[in-house]
DNA sequence: CCAAAAGTGTTATATTTACACCCATGC
DNA sequence: GCATGGGTGTAAATATAACACTTTTGG
């Protein structure tokens, strides 16, 4: 037989109100690339028994708050971003994965350009720390887990639409694009084809400077099109790599 | 200056027992197809103020259970089947998104045939019912955007990898597969490069069946190949089609 | 003049697209 | 015999992959 409406309901507030409560916190997967290395930002980790570990950037989300909100004030706090690629990949909620109790954890990955702004930012605070990923052996709680899957999707993405652009500076040569994919996925890529695909897909708006104080034939600069990039998605453009 | 361990932790421990806490719960996109025609399991809700509408299925995430153990605990009380396709696809986390209180959901989404094993179980439960996708005004709470927002992993997914099988028959047409890509997708295909493109995928077995009781040529029937799909797959294989 | 990265085209191969007719079955 | 879906091949266009040399700058 199947239950009542009343009954449902009452079950429901019970519930809701008292044991089937959890705590429920955002995890960040802060990627940026510098010196031709993927990195991400991470701070020691002050809760036992993870006191000689790093752990990911994250906060308890509050009452008031959904959690694209709780991860865009982490990022704003961490880094002094607001306006920066956010992705929300998954949901981690092994019992035990948290020594003080069940706290299920949405994790998001990001991606932003490690500039001056940037590093002034986090200077003062020496918790804070940028990790090759290539680095990163162990983190606190299952965070190690949380920045696996998160480079998987980071990784899936980039072959999939132009999120490279969010970790360069603004101005930035075809070599140093084709170092940041080779990098992220791992893999050698043909000069020639490379440079060939990536102007076809008409995202690179060439700005008419070139490098400067540098030892060698100095590379042309190029911005990404906000602009096109918008208007071609619309129109179903398939932006695969 | 940056917080002392201790006091973060304590500051911690106040709010995963106290005023942070939500209410979890998981709720299942449960796609079906039938009768050329992409269908989701739903449920007439029984909670104010959405009694006239229908829900998707779920349920409040259990203390000892993580959220993917609470899906298929809601699947196998509501379809009957233990061994479905299963994919956790979205938070939906909005204040206000739920009458009784806070309640931050897992969205998933799963696949499963509509056979005489399935209806079986559904029949004795007059609250369940199958409704075509392209039929769906409203649903109950934020479940419209949450079946969007599941369709559109769904028609992601079926571009990219052999999901369709599971909502087929074990023994399937090719005709069967194309209808079934179309609807899905909403686009047309051609049947010849259609049938060229899945054959040279290497994952259909003839079983050296055809239909029986078909007023026209009967078709050759297939399986999907799951053994040679997992090979292929970690080989690296790319399936999109 | 040397080191270092910039920049550039062609050919072969593989993939995708478009397209039309005869076949087997039930009624 | 007719309605229904089953089943098949080819040619053109497009996309991908492989590959090597000259140019420009700083030191």
């Amino acid at each position: 037989m199947p239950p009542t409406s009343a009954q449902n309901i009452n079950t429901w507030i019970t519930q809701i109100h008292n044991d089937f409560k959890a705590a429920v916190s955002v995890d960040c997967v802060i990627f940026g690339y510098d010196d031709n290395s993927l990195k991400i930002l991470v701070s020691r980790c002050d809760m036992p028994p993870f006191e000689n570990e790093y752990s990911l950037l994250g906060d308890l989300v509050r009452p008031e708050e959904n959690t694209d909100e709780a991860a865009k004030r982490v990022l704003m706090a961490k880094t002094g971003f607001d306006d920066v690629f956010l992705d929300q990949v998954h949901v981690f909620s092994n019992k035990g994965r948290h020594p003080l109790g069940r706290v299920i954890t949405v994790a998001y990955y990001s991606l932003i350009k490690i500039d001056d702004d940037h590093l002034a930012h986090i200077q003062p605070n020496n918790f804070l720390r940028w990790i090759p990923v290539a680095d990163v052996q162990s983190l606190a709680f299952d965070h190690l887990e949380i920045m696996s899957t998160c480079l998987k999707k980071l990784q899936k993405h980039l072959r999939e639409q132009p999120v490279g652009f969010e970790l360069l500076p603004q101005k930035f040569s075809l070599l140093q694009l084709q170092r940041l994919y080779e990098v992220i996925l791992n893999i050698q890529m043909d000069k020639r084809n490379f440079r060939r695909k990536l102007k076809s897909l008409g995202i690179l708006k060439d700005i008419g400077e070139i490098q400067e104080a540098v030892s060698h034939r100095p590379a042309r600069l190029y911005t990404f099109d906000h602009n096109v990039y918008e208007k071609k998605k619309n129109a179903g453009f398939n932006f695969e790599l």
